[in-house]
DNA sequence: CCGATATGTTTGAGTCGTCAAACTTTCGAC
DNA sequence: GTCGAAAGTTTGACGACTCAAACATATCGG
């Protein structure tokens, strides 16, 4: 069994590979992402290729093995089952799991995982919409795009809040922006980097791009 | 916060006081109960003194300070909670939590735990009868004695389950024996070592002696 | 009282994950 | 094209935890 930091690694290359699939994960986000120096991340990432969970080209981009993506998918579904249990089962806000589950997601047996993904009836995403993996390593990425790319106009449905942290998520929930809730963009500010949407039924809101960016949308109807 | 590695130290040197309370515990002890050597456990001991959680003269007993207690019962607090939850709202059956709660132990928020202690209704004691600390500190021992100590004839209550092997617990369940379930002595085998049980409404059974201290009852009626 | 044995301690070494700082390579702006 | 900044690597060191093995002390049976 890979040692609770190196699944920190796996699971920051695999989120970073799928953040933006034209770019492999560099040393330098994998190191931001798991809260260490550069150096610190070369040398974790050569016990990875060495492992054979990863493979690395000299000053070149890091991707996972087969291997790798197994047990990095395996901690994704650890982590988004756990985070799914505690919004449902115990009345946790969304904006409070992620840093729970960032813990709990090391010490939860295989069999405690099934017993949650049983006790809430094999859930496919978490409280994010981030798609759980199945026991297989199987993920399944709705498609889905930017809130940012939207047009003037757009009616769509929140399918997915890729930025987690805490402050954001409330922000998010405050105004009704939650995985499955409808928005129209009304306007678009392009000097100003910002776009005005209107959760349905409540009162609209002026988002910067790099925002919308970050909570991804169904061309709803 | 003290690091994982001290809380489980901290742990097993304030059960090991629990179980035995006329002697101190000795490092051998210790060591054997987190599972290092003995050279380990001294010097992890004497870590432990010098931030103040313990007390140890060179070759004499350990003890914990204060504050040592406050910490360790803070450990035994979030095993028992954690043990309850996962008995009572997963379904596990009470052989299987002891370790799944050795490792979610060092993984809950104060926020989790608390969470926890809510739903479960505040209880007092986990599935094996051990009583759950309070917030503050505050174990309630309650009054109990070794099965193995009780004469002939005596109905008794089961309060506590010492012994948490999974495999002494299955056979425990598997004879009614859980606290709050009555039994009655009907036998002492002094030479054999042993002693006669029957549970209310079932079987009766062959109990070592040593294996009867490990089960506190009380006076039953 | 004495010695064997159990118990406690010290030492030297190893693993894991980390940092800071010096160094090398890459790449984009000019 | 080249030069400087950004990105990647290497090195030496450290803290936390561990072991094995040599050593010191205590204690119990006779």
């Amino acid at each position: 069994m890979a040692t609770e930091t190196v699944e920190n690694y796996l699971k920051a290359i695999m989120t970073l590979a799928a953040e933006s699939p034209t770019r492999e994960a560099t040393v330098s986000r994998i190191a931001a992402v798991v809260g260490v120096t550069r150096g610190t991340a070369t040398s974790m990432i050569k016990k990875l290729t060495a492992g054979g969970l990863a493979r690395a080209e000299r000053y070149g981009g890091v991707t996972l093995t087969s291997s790798g993506r197994r047990a990095a998918s395996d901690v994704l579904r650890r982590h988004r089952l756990i985070e799914t249990f505690l919004v449902r089962a115990l009345k946790f806000d969304w904006s409070e799991v992620h840093e729970e589950a960032e813990r709990l997601e090391h010490a939860v047996s295989p069999r405690l995982l099934e017993r949650l993904d049983e006790f809430l009836g094999h859930p496919a995403c978490d409280p994010h919409g981030d798609p759980i993996p199945g026991r297989a390593g199987v993920v399944i990425e709705p498609a889905a795009k930017p809130l940012s790319s939207c047009k003037v106009g757009a009616v769509v449905r929140i399918a997915r809040v890729i930025d987690q942290s805490a402050a954001f998520l409330r922000f998010m929930a405050q105004h009704g922006l939650k995985p499955d809730a409808k928005a129209k963009v009304v306007a678009l500010h392009a000097p100003a980097q910002s776009m005005e949407v209107e959760p349905h039924g409540r009162t609209k809101l002026v988002l910067a791009l790099a925002a919308a960016e970050k909570i991804l949308v169904h061309a709803g109807r």
